[in-house]
DNA sequence: TCACAAGTGGAATATTTATTCAAAATAGAA
DNA sequence: TTCTATTTTGAATAAATATTCCACTTGTGA
């Protein structure tokens, strides 16, 4: 490991962007093999986040000592240091987040403000993550599904039944024939005999997942039922008992989750659905 | 290097999707330590791609070895080439994302991807909306009745369903003792008489309100009880006849607005009087 | 309960990778 | 040109990292 000298060395840029300004200040003096890797590492920063003195010295045209000689001249101890900064680059948009979460969480205790702070930037870096990670034919298939089926069956219990319930509420006043499952154990199970193969069922459930859920899911689908699964993980047991998968990582603070981004991608849903089931019933 | 006999061996995912789908279906006949990793590759595919395995293997309570057979067990040759899929998984998004949404907004059609980053992008701005324009007054003195009270009673009809049911499973699993209130009319006339003065109402209601969930507030208020009010303005009806108000302006997309933002602030609420809850039951 | 298979931990090893260093090359000044 | 100060090179070395292997543990079926 590196000196604990280095954290409170003025010398050494902390982030990308100051970094950025160093190697243009000092691009000026600098000899003919160090300005070669200076454009380069402005122009391939994946690269020098990613690889490896060897790869990268070849694929800049110099040797792998320069690039070390390089990142010495920046301030750094060696290669690897500097290699940090780029790679923080590259995880990209997370980091003002962490960033403003540790000065939540530094400003103090567990005031509501705070909570509340927490949970909301949270929030919204789940948000981006959903519409970076979201799959896009998944989805299309799950609204396809949605619109085509006669009756929308809906399941969800635990933190998952709010989820249904509002797409309940939402799938209702758009006109869009919804049933909300209710109950546990053999009440539920009943149910699954007014589920017709004309219909879809749209079941949501996160770990620890609800084993009975699964199981109607799992009839559901073995009967040739189109299913269409929220959940929070492909490893969810429900993944495999569904026709379509739509996954979501909601935001957390310690041990507590919000439903933000699951409402977002649920409501969204309900719109797709609402609007093609328009069109569809106009022709 | 490794043998070019890996370049063409089909057993080898190639991208980060059919990797997942891998390990989606091997996780069934996973041992206990593989199924960590897998779990914690899926929920932290970045610190895969950038550490090495003795960093990765601790932060996911597993030794190196571990992985390196975790990685073998997904048909790769060792750990090193399967982080290459993580690695790439990462260079690819940031500018894939840039060029998606700007795709979206040009294209302007309501596709599944336009419909969900509006919202995303809406419900962002309203979730910083709410940390700015929060009254932490009235957030600490909501705060303080629900966890001054000896049951609390959750009121919310259509769109406001959602978050009382949600409150009443997060309160519920926090040890607070809580009491959904459901039916319309008559039968919920009815439960106001088991509302004692040493309880709380939490009651939500949106524009259009519902004039049976702001006349029961209205007397549970007027005998005396501590009404806290979730709503969408102070001119609503509910606030009234309400203690305590807290308002929060919900994200929207043509005339649908989305739960994100409200469950965001329910969540913190929850988070809060359940900590404050175990305080002073320790005292 | 036993025997056997499967899985796991962790030290030992092999490999890769960064870094150093001294010799060689280059550029600049007189 | 010659001398000196810089810069570069690439092999040598040190550090780190991934991988293997085997003793040990855990689970399973008879």
């Amino acid at each position: 490991m590196t000196e604990n000298l280095n954290v409170i060395n003025p010398d050494i840029p902390s982030d990308y962007e100051s970094l950025k300004a160093r190697i243009s200040t000092l691009s000026d003096s600098m000899p003919k093999r160090l300005l070669q890797c200076a454009r380069y590492a402005l122009a391939n920063p994946d690269r020098i986040a990613l690889g490896t003195t060897a790869e990268i010295a070849s694929a800049a045209g110099v040797q792998p000592s320069t690039l070390v000689r390089f990142a010495q001249t920046l301030g750094f101890d060696g290669f690897s240091q500097m290699q940090q900064i780029f790679q923080g680059q590259l995880v990209g948009r997370n980091s003002e987040y962490t960033e403003r979460l540790t000065k939540i969480r530094e400003s103090g205790a567990n005031t509501p403000g705070s909570i509340l702070s927490s949970f909301a930037e949270r929030s919204k870096q789940s948000l981006d993550e959903l519409v970076r990670q979201i799959d896009t034919n998944a989805m299309q298939s799950a609204i396809d599904m949605l619109t085509g089926a006669e009756t929308i069956h809906l399941l969800g219990l635990r933190r998952a039944y709010p989820v249904v319930s509002y797409l309940h509420y939402t799938l209702g006043k758009m006109g869009v024939h919804t049933n909300l499952l209710e109950g546990t154990g053999g009440i539920l199970e009943e149910r699954l005999q007014f589920i017709s193969e004309k219909d879809a069922l749209f079941v949501s459930t996160f770990s620890p997942y609800s084993p009975e859920v699964v199981e109607l899911a799992s009839k559901a689908f073995g009967r040739g039922v189109s299913v269409i699964a929220l959940t929070d993980s492909v490893l969810s047991p429900i993944a495999r008992v569904s026709s379509t998968v739509l996954e979501v990582n909601e935001a957390e603070h310690g041990a507590f989750r919000s439903l933000s981004t699951t409402m977002c991608l649920a409501t969204s849903i309900a719109v797709a659905v609402g609007d093609a089931r328009k069109w569809t019933s106009l022709s």
